[in-house]
Formats: C-alpha cells, structure tokens, sequence
DNA sequence: CACGAGACCTGTTCGC
DNA sequence: TGCGAACAGGTCTCGT
C-alpha cells in the first residue's frame, strides 16, 4: 500500500498529534509484526519514553523517542490510528502503544506484512536504502550516472529501494507516463536529458501525491485523494489524458504495469 | 549480476 | 448464488 506521499501524509497528519506524548504501555497482538527487538523487551523498554518527532525515510515511519526510534514499514495494507484506550481491539490490530492522554497509537495490518522496528541505532536497518528523491544531491547527472550503471529494467529499477527509496507501483508508473518512458527501457540507454525528465516526473508526481494526501485505494481510506488524479495506474481501457489512446496493462518484474503504448515506447527513445 | 518464482498474508473482485 | 481464481500500494530469499 503506502509509498511514500502516503507515509508521508501520516507523518505530518500524526505529528501534531503525537509530539510530547509519553508512551506508558505497548501490546503486541500479531509477534510477527515486531521484526526486532523481543515482545518482552519492547514492551518493559518503550513505557515511560517521550515521542520527541516523527520523522520519514523512504517508506519508513520514524517516531522518535527519547531513546530509541521505532522504526514502522507499512507494506501492503498497513495503516496507524489513533483511538480511544478502552475501545475492543479492532480484527486488524498487530500492535499499539497506549499513550498519555488516553488515547493509542494503532498499528493496523489485514495481511500481516508490515513490519515494526525498535531501535537505538536507526541507521543499522535504513543503511541500505537509496537516495531520497527530494535529496538535492540527487540531481540529475546523478541519477544518469547511476542509470548507465545497469541495464535493469527501469520499472524494477525505480521500485528497488536500494536504487531510490520511495517509489511503489502506483507512483512508478505514474511518474514513467508522465516522464513518456516505457517501463521495460533498459536504464542505460537513457539519455542526460530523459533522465532529467525523469527526475522532474518522479519529482512531481510525488509532490502531487502529498498534496492530495495521498491515495485511497480498494478498503484502506485515509482521506487521500490522488487516486482521482491517476494518470496510467489502474486506469487499463481508459483513454490515455495525453493522447487518448487506450491504457494497457502488462506485468513488469511480477508487478501490474499500466502504460500508454503511444506515449511509452522504447523504440521512440533509440 | 539480473531475473523469475515463491513465500509471507488476508480481503475483494472477477469469471464461470 | 456459489466457488475458485486472480489480484492487491511491498520486500525477502532462493535458484538459475
């Protein structure tokens, strides 16, 4: 589910919420949700620590605490909220720390794939992650530089966090329509100019994401609402908004791939 | 190194 | 209506 508008649209939606609260009690209701440390450590450790910030890296959630940082990957269908301490644990419920003013921070997840870290040491579980796209660092002879390093697929590419944190499937192929890139281009065949047009379509469909929100899509509603603004993502059959001709699906890397075939053409970029 | 398959999970939608 | 298949915003591991 969440890539990163949506992370982000929970951290700035959280923030006001959350910062100063002291966390006086933590349950683990799926274990598997805590990758690491124990149940039993998290919840002797977490109690009596403040939430000072709530930060992002990539897709990462990150609350920091007066000592640790939790570390939050929603995957596919995870979701945080606030609510009431003494209501019934919902069916999705994985994990919650109950908070200062009555109220718990919920970690909800119907397919169980997200994931939730404690750590004093942050770094040792992003270390791996990619640039941030709106690291001014990552300017566009940088990112042409690392494209001629390999000739991946640019879709799998954009979608290896280790390449750039941040993208999933529905901003990847929204940023490739926008950028008129086919998904399957090799990365080195890219030019110093496609790769600044890439730059600035993955630039703008996020900020656009984050603007609106986010996007709601299938049974996880957050308020979001850039799912009324996809360009190529799910919109198979439909006219493409750039020259109307019809959205086709493929299946890129075992990944849904929504493409404009006049737009996105590898043979019109050599 | 690059790619594909399978695993991890549950819920919804699609097709017969 | 019912039922199985396909599909879903992600990532890891393993085999070729």
């Amino acid at each position: 589910m969440p890539e990163l508008p949506e992370v982000e649209t929970i951290r700035r939606m959280l923030q006001p919420e959350l910062q100063g609260r002291k966390i006086v009690g933590v349950r683990v209701l799926w274990e598997r949700t805590l990758a690491t440390p124990s149940p039993a450590e998290v919840t002797t450790g977490l109690p009596g620590q403040r939430i000072v910030t709530l930060g992002r890296r990539g897709k990462y959630l990150l609350i920091e605490l007066t000592q640790d940082v939790l570390l939050i990957h929603l995957r596919m269908s995870g979701d945080l909220v606030l609510e009431p301490q003494h209501r019934e644990p919902g069916k999705h419920h994985r994990f919650w720390l109950d908070l200062d003013d009555d109220r718990r921070l919920v970690f909800s997840d119907a397919r169980k794939f997200g994931r939730v870290w404690v750590s004093a040491v942050p770094a040792e579980i992003l270390c791996k992650l990619g640039p941030e796209p709106f690291d001014t660092d990552l300017t566009a002879e940088v990112l042409y530089n690392k494209l001629k390093r390999t000739r991946r697929q640019l879709k799998p590419l954009l979608l290896d966090q280790t390449f750039l944190a941040g993208l999933g499937n529905i901003y990847c192929d929204e940023a490739l329509h926008l950028a008129r890139l086919h998904p399957q281009m090799p990365a080195n065949r890219l030019t110093l100019e496609q790769s600044e047009c890439l730059l600035r379509a993955i630039h703008q469909v996020l900020q656009e994401g984050i603007r609106r929100n986010g996007a709601s899509i299938d049974w996880v509603y957050r308020g979001g609402e850039f799912q009324n603004y996809f360009r190529a993502y799910q919109r198979t059959g439909h006219p493409c908004p750039v020259c109307g001709t019809i959205i086709e699906r493929l299946v890129v890397g075992q990944r849904g791939t929504h493409i404009c075939p006049n737009c996105q053409q590898i043979s019109l970029t050599g």
